[in-house]
DNA sequence: TAGGCTCAG
DNA sequence: TCTTCTGAGCCTA
């Protein structure tokens, strides 16, 4: 199929929509709802010295963010201040936050705990499907590739998409003020940059669209200062001021590259003009855990060295609980200090990191804990780093400390399991699925009926309850308890993401490699990676114990009923919502991202989690490439063609080694004929479990079991 | 890889 | 005497 016309036409999409969501003061907004009493009062949330947020009506008295406390009270007198130093109920209301906006789309990105980025590039495909071509289609895909000055009068159709994902930014408002009490403003456009820069000309609590009508630049322009563009921040401003003259974002995008690069480099001078252009490619990124997690508090004065060891175990305390429930484990710590010079009156930090023995954690009552002892051997460690930054012979003044917990690990793995294939490397490519002749891929017996779900606990109890075999590290992954081994030198990760186009030309050059970015096996990212999947074949999926169910659980409104429906498609007929003010925004384009709607969704594979196909919702969508008919007869088609295409390439390779000439397959179905194929291992000859011959003989029952094979394996 | 800097909320 | 605390990414050595 690669190269055709047609496919290549399918191929081309619409540039992607984004809309970002930002809280209405955040902080403030929380202690509201856990003390409804403070909303007719002027109130701060604090930090310290420092008012970090405010309610609107204290922003009416001249409170400002960042204020000392002390300003803030001579401005409004009546401030009552809310003390926000715990972090705690605010990130509880984040999670809430990004449950709600999972229900609609996986492709939610965190910025901070207030803000969010969703690509409902896809779920905007899948309303206007459901309005039955109430919508048009662009009637030409190409005129809507390549580097477009702009999207004036074109009939892609790109307003209606952007006029459906307003219906969907305010549903999820609405949503999200029904459930949590929480308003919000919402921008969307066709990126990230543009979006956030447009959700913010109209706040609080409502929401704008830059529509592709007008020049986009204007709209920049119209922001005037460089500092309000996102990634320019107080230095990068401050080198444009004094080395190019440019403060404003007229300026920037008048000033000469060569002129920009002179001063700040090539790259950056390009990154630069493209923010003043509105130009952002950047894909919205699926959260995941974060890579670190630390604590800092910050102190009058510190100069002996007892007080700093004081602070350090309160401090490593703390962030051990935080961590607690991360179900990762940290080998490295980093020591963060802010020395006060008192000669030139300034501050600046320093931070050294150090190793940790993974054997200074256990988990108790599923939680991880400090080893007995390991409290002090680890702040014996701190103090050593912190040592190494302050010379305690001279006086010295600290005014912060802090730690940070890195370097995560996932929980016990063996070195021959495939859960140790599934951990995370760092490199960026990690070698073949199907190269994995030397692995040893073994799964215990796991039921794979249709009509069961495995809770966490099943999959424990299916894959050994954290014995030492292999089949027993499959079970750390769904979360047994077991001790630690230090993380294998190359372990990878995997987990299926929706791959962009920049990928997918590298599959067709790399064919043997895998973009471990791509393959990310990460319990929270997998949840929410599983409802594209789902919305598009329907599948039922349960990994661990949080369950996705039906399509409509997911997207409230992706399979709407005949009422939903006609609203939407009223909704679509009415005028379009723009700019409170009547203002129709517009924006230069992206070239468009190329994100097939059905080829880049990807079926994980996860141990311990059963999916069952109901074809309810016809896959006549699915491209099914030439190779189709070289499937063994047993492979489920549909998780085949799932695969990402280079993966599609090195199975059907392994399955041709295996099977010679007996994969010619007819497409029959379900034959119990010859099929024993392995995926990977066994095709490489190597036995893969009790059953696994290295031989493509033997009934399909014996030889699909505890082989990757039986992924693919129809349910029947 | 370590450490600093910059940026973000 | 201090504009908080947290996390990510980039650059350089």
């Amino acid at each position: 199929m690669e190269g055709s016309p047609e496919t290549d036409d399918e191929e081309r999409v619409h540039p992607r929509v984004i809309i970002h969501i930002d809280m209405d003061y955040y902080y403030a907004q929380v202690e509201e709802v856990l003390n409804p009493s403070l909303k007719d009062r002027p109130f701060a949330v604090k930090q310290r010295f420092c008012v970090v947020t405010s309610n609107y009506l204290a922003r009416q008295h001249g409170v400002r963010k960042l204020q000392p406390v002390k300003e803030a009270l001579a401005a409004c007198p009546e401030l009552v201040l809310v003390n926000g130093e715990d972090l705690t109920k605010y990130k509880e209301m984040s999670v809430k936050i990004n449950e709600i906006m999972h229900r609609f789309t996986p492709h939610v990105e965190k910025l901070g705990l207030d803000e969010n980025y969703l690509d409902v590039t896809e779920l905007v495909a899948e309303r206007l499907e459901l309005l039955d071509n109430a919508v048009a289609r662009p009637p030409n895909p190409t005129t809507i590739s390549g580097d477009r000055e702009d999207c004036l009068g074109c009939q892609c159709g790109c307003e209606r998409r952007l006029a459906l994902a307003t219906h969907l930014a305010k549903e999820i408002r609405d949503c999200i003020y029904r459930e949590l009490g929480l308003r919000c403003c919402a921008g969307i456009a066709h990126n990230k940059l543009l979006a956030k820069l447009v959700g913010a000309v109209h706040k609080p609590n409502q929401q704008t669209v830059l529509l592709p009508s007008t020049s986009g630049g204007a709209f920049l322009a119209s922001l005037g200062c460089v500092r309000t563009l996102t990634g320019i921040g107080e230095k990068t401003a401050q080198t444009l001021g004094e080395c190019c003259g440019v403060t404003t974002v007229t300026e920037l995008q008048r000033v000469e590259l060569e002129r920009l690069a002179k001063h700040v480099g090539h790259e950056q001078a390009v990154r630069l003009k493209h923010l003043a252009l509105g130009r952002d490619d950047t894909p919205v990124r699926q959260t995941g855990k974060p890579k670190s997690v630390g604590l800092e508090d910050s102190c009058p004065s510190i100069s002996v060295r007892a007080d700093a060891e004081e602070k350090f175990r309160h401090l490593l305390v703390r962030l051990v609980k935080n961590i607690a429930d991360d179900g990762r484990i940290p080998i490295a710590i980093k020591v963060t200090i802010r020395k006060f010079d008192s000669a030139k009156r300034t501050t600046h930090r320093e931070s050294k990191q150090e190793k940790l023995l993974p054997s200074m954690f256990r988990h108790a009552g599923g939680k991880l804990v400090l080893a007995d002892g390991a409290q002090e051997r680890m702040l014996t460690i701190v103090m050593r780093v912190f040592e190494r930054m302050v010379d305690l012979r001279q006086p010295f003044n600290i005014t912060l400390l802090g730690l940070s917990f890195f370097k995560f690990q996932e929980r016990r793995v063996g070195s021959k399991s495939i859960a140790n294939f599934l951990i995370k490397k760092s490199d960026i490519e990690v070698q073949s699925i199907t190269n994995l002749s030397n692995e040893s891929i073994t799964l215990s017996d796991v039921s794979f009926s249709s009509n069961k779900s495995l809770t966490a606990m099943d999959c424990e109890s299916f894959f050994g309850g954290g014995g030492s075999s292999d089949a027993g590290s499959l079970a750390s992954l769904s979360g047994s308890e077991s001790d630690v081994e230090p993380s294998p030198k190359k372990s990878r990760r995997l987990l299926f993401q929706t791959r962009r186009s920049k990928d997918r030309r590298e599959d067709e050059t790399t064919l043997s490699k895998l973009r471990v970015a791509d393959l990310r096996l990460n319990s929270k990212e997998y949840d929410h990676e599983l409802p594209s999947a789902v919305s598009t074949s329907t599948a039922l999926v349960t990994a661990g114990s949080s369950t996705v169910t039906s399509p409509s659980t997911l997207s409230p409104t992706s399979t709407p009923s005949p009422r939903n429906v006609s609203a939407i498609r009223s909704s679509l007929d009415s005028p379009m919502e723009v700019s409170p003010s009547g203002n129709h925004l517009s924006t230069q384009q992206q070239p468009p991202l190329q994100d097939s709607f059905f080829r880049d969704r990807h079926y994980p594979l996860l141990p311990g989690a059963t999916v069952e196909f109901i074809e309810q919702i016809p896959l006549n969508h699915v491209q099914h490439s030439k190779s189709t008919n070289m499937l063994p007869p047993n492979v489920d088609r549909e998780v085949f063609h799932a695969l990402p295409t280079d993966v599609q390439h090195e199975l059907l390779s392994n399955w041709r080694r295996a099977m010679g000439p007996a994969v010619t397959g007819s497409g029959s179905s379900g034959s119990s004929g010859s099929s024993s194929i392995m995926a990977g291992a066994s095709a490489s000859g190597n036995p893969v479990g009790p059953n696994a011959t290295g031989t493509a003989t033997g009934a399909s029952k014996a030889g699909t079991k505890n082989t990757l094979h039986r992924y693919f394996v129809k349910n029947t």
